[in-house]
DNA sequence: GAAGTATAGGACTATGTGCC
DNA sequence: GGCACATAGTCCTATACTTC
């Protein structure tokens, strides 16, 4: 309810989250609560008696007038297809674009931006067009085009794979007059995976990137830091421009750009319109004034075309752009939006795309799940700015009052991409790259201390960093060696080379598809789609050994698979997953879950001592571990009620991580065979927690281990832990008998899985690890039995 | 295909804080 | 006390995605 919001008793403090009186999420934010709160109360009621909606109501207005819309308007607003010959209408703009991108291949722009055209993105727009006087409210910012689908017709090989045989861009564009936009190579465009074409263009693109970068002004040198090639745009002391707006110019212009949109519809509620006005008027004033009173003491990073204070990009974005790529990486997108203020880029930290822990008093990566890209292991609090590389160190100083520290917005920003953007290497490099660590590490000691010492004489602030912390050996940050950027590339380049070869002998455009789904880069491309390695084109065999993209430069960071790109996966779950035989029963409070294939044993959190891991390779390539996702968190878009995305979910949900996390638990060590008691526990991999629905029936059935619809999956390469109690020695539940083995299962090694486990002094940062404005399925520490299943490595 | 539900980020207001 | 700024909380739009 919303009132719950206000209700002390309602705050846990120990996860850091509000609980819904209702129901059993969990919410960061009281704001959040109370946005839930409304799909219990459904406030908003259909005015027309007859209609269900009339009780049952709607949640958000925007939902009631969608409806209304819908169902009761004499007058609807009516979005119809552009496509020449297809008369389909909706009154459904999404369905509208929906029923283009199905039955007309419809490529275009799916960006979570707000309407506004992102800064790097083509002039790709919506092909669809409103009709004349059916929507005035928007007819007027929506460019009325005459529309040319000239993509028509285009050969449908596959339902959703649209192979163009040139290289040409054939999306729709809108503002063809730019004869500076390149439309050949930066339309970003959304498909579910990606033609052989399409995927030779964009390893083009990302050859080109790359050499342009590091190749272009001057030759590769060891000492140069192939990671943040964007650094150099934001070093002030390279700068000779004039300096960038003001904080009180961006804020001015933040004011007055509001959407009048939204003022129009914005509900009525706070001051009247007039006294938001005044306010708006006097802060407007008031800022302005200030400008004319003192320069902005902020002034860190100095002028930049795409670093303005109400513009603020992501940091990872802008210290890797090659890696988030929206061409390449659609999960991406959201990061290419920009941030007026630092607390929304923090809070855009939070979302799965990035995963750091964050909240009003921290940001932290120490509970990141790395993949192959690893972060630098650092809690940044956000009262003194103070950077910690110790997460005991952190936790310590969190349980303090620091003495809160000002900064300016460029500042924070500063240390949050000094501080969390740089990759490191494995922490569990061999002794033969030590060498190479230790170098890269002084390196970027430098690169943060330079940036450091410039906030300090600009601002005079006392960065931590800058007075000599520096991260011990153990977590110390270092950058990927060019050597492994080029050996990626290389890669890029030996595929590319093989797609233009499989192309070739594809023949005319029309011949099947299929043809070339034996060609091991062609199928490559596939697995590419998302960078995740998740995507198989539906009706393709998935070869787990393949060595596909997810290996590669653009693999990923620390991002996840979007929904879209883990269609493919989806496609083929349910020979993937297991279900349990009739009449075969689950001990007492087992609960299951699914865990791809093997993860790497490099996929362990840093922070540990891994020393006894056994190494593949003592030259294994920063980017050739990944074998499946890892994040917990799996989707930038993720939600917690499907299976297939990745945000924290309530209870008994699929991607609900934090049950599985907390204090106080017991958990067994599946190497060395014993049990642990207390700790924490995190599993990483793309696991299925029971079953996807979340209805209690079906919480009930798990409990009592009822066969139901959602009977629990199990996945390949599982083993099934179950701790009826912390003083019990576990029980390995077998599964052997059980139907439908994993096709694409592979034979388990002996690997240890200790790996999984965390000391408990890391919890605290997970409460901090919900999704913002989303449900996070609480550990109960009251619980007296848990129960897991960890892969068997 | 229609309808329902979700997330991401923009933008605004209210409030807290430090400084003059 | 007023100003400037930071930040939390909230509402909103856009749109992705799921379910039926």
């Amino acid at each position: 309810m919303a009132s719950s919001s206000a209700d002390p008793k309602a705050y846990n403090l120990a996860a850091g989250a509000y609980n819904c009186p209702d129901c059993t999420k969990l919410f960061a934010r009281p704001c959040d609560l109370n946005k839930h709160s409304k799909s219990h109360t459904r406030p908003f009621k259909c005015q027309h008696s007859d209609c269900k909606y009339a009780d049952l109501g709607w949640p958000t207005l925007k939902e009631l007038e969608r409806h209304n819309n819908d169902k009761h308007s004499p007058n609807p607003i009516i979005y119809a297809c552009e496509y020449e010959g297809c008369d389909y209408k909706s009154k459904r703009e999404s369905n509208c674009k929906q029923h283009m991108e199905k039955a007309h291949g419809w490529l275009y722009t799916k960006s979570k931006s707000n309407g506004k055209q992102p800064a790097d993105s083509s002039p790709v727009a919506p092909v669809y067009r409103l009709k004349p006087g059916r929507h005035p409210a928007s007819a007027s910012s929506t460019p009325l085009l005459k529309q040319s689908p000239h993509i028509l017709p285009v050969p449908n090989y596959h339902q959703d794979f649209t192979l163009y045989q040139d290289d040409t861009d054939h999306s729709v564009r809108f503002d063809d007059d730019d004869e500076n936009t390149s439309h050949h190579h930066d339309a970003p465009q959304v498909i579910p995976w990606t033609s052989p074409a399409t995927r030779l263009r964009r390893n083009g693109t990302m050859i080109e990137r790359f050499d342009q970068t590091y190749h272009g002004s001057q030759p590769l040198r060891v000492s140069d830091n192939p990671v943040d090639p964007s650094l150099a745009n934001i070093e002030p002391q390279l700068r000779t421009s004039a300096a960038p707006p003001s904080t009180s110019e961006a804020c001015g212009n933040g004011g007055t750009n509001t959407s009048e949109t939204s003022r129009r519809t914005r509900s009525s509620r706070g001051p009247s319109r007039k006294a938001a006005d005044r306010q708006r008027i006097r802060t407007r004033d008031a800022k302005e004034s200030r400008k004319r009173l003192k320069p902005d003491p902020t002034e860190i990073l100095g002028d930049d075309a795409e670093f303005t204070d109400s513009n603020m990009p992501c940091i990872f974005r802008h210290a890797h752009p090659h890696l988030y790529n929206r061409e390449t990486r659609n999960k991406s997108d959201p990061c290419h939006t920009t941030h007026r203020d630092i607390s929304t880029l923090a809070r855009h930290l939070l979302r799965p795309a990035h995963g750091l822990g964050v909240d009003p008093r921290m940001i932290s990566s120490f509970k990141i799940q790395d993949n192959n890209y690893p972060h630098p292991r650092v809690g940044l609090c956000r009262r003194c700015w103070q950077a910690f590389f110790d997460p005991l160190e952190f936790r310590n100083h969190l349980d303090l009052k620091c003495e809160k520290v000002s900064k300016g917005k460029r500042e924070k920003w500063r240390i949050m991409y000094d501080l969390f953007t740089p990759l490191v290497r494995q922490h569990n490099e061999q002794s033969s790259l030590l060498q190479d660590l230790d170098m890269a590490g002084q390196e970027n000691t430098a690169h943060r201390t330079r940036g450091s010492i410039n906030m300090s004489k600009k601002a005079g602030n006392d960065f931590r960093l800058v007075s000599g912390t520096v991260a011990p050996t153990k977590y110390r940050t270092s950058v990927p060696s060019s050597s492994s950027l080029e050996n990626e590339i290389q890669k890029l380049r030996e595929e590319n080379r093989q797609l233009r070869e499989s192309l070739l002998a594809q023949g005319p455009r029309g011949e099947s598809v299929a043809s070339t789904v034996h060609s091991s880069a062609v199928h490559n491309a596939f697995e590419m789609a998302s960078g995740s390695g998740l995507v198989s084109a539906p009706r393709m065999p998935h070869s787990k050994d393949s060595n596909s993209d997810q290996e590669s430069l653009v693999g990923y960071m620390d991002s996840q698979s979007t929904d879209v790109d883990r269609d493919g996966l989806m496609s083929e779950t349910p020979e993937t997953f297991v279900r349990q035989k009739p009449g075969h029963s689950l001990p007492s409070h087992t609960t299951v879950h699914h865990v791809p294939t093997s993860p790497s044993p490099l996929q362990v959190e840093s922070f540990q001592d891994i020393s006894n891991f056994s190494q593949p390779s003592a030259n294994v390539s920063l980017f050739s571990a990944r074998k499946q996702p890892t994040s917990l968190a799996d989707s930038a878009y993720g939600t917690c009620t499907d299976p297939r995305r990745g945000s924290l979910g309530e209870p008994g949900q699929a991607g609900c991580a934090d049950i599985l996390r907390g204090p106080h638990k017991s958990w067994f060590d599946n190497s060395t065979q014993q049990r642990h008691d207390g700790g924490s526990l995190t599993l990483f991999g793309d696991y299925q927690f029971g079953h996807n629905n979340n209805s209690s029936a079906n919480n009930e059935s798990i409990h009592n281990n009822t066969p139901s619809s959602s009977t629990p999956k199990v996945g390949p390469n599982m083993t099934v832990i179950t701790t009826q109690t912390t003083q019990q020695q576990p029980q390995q539940q077998d599964f052997s008998g059980w139907s439908n083995p994993n096709p694409f299962a592979t034979a388990s090694t002996s690997q240890p899985s200790h790996n999984f486990f965390e000391d408990a002094s890391f919890d605290f940062f997970m409460a901090a690890q919900t999704d913002c404005g989303e449900e996070t399925g609480g550990y109960n520490p009251t619980s007296s039995s848990q129960n897991f299943i960890f892969p068997s490595m």
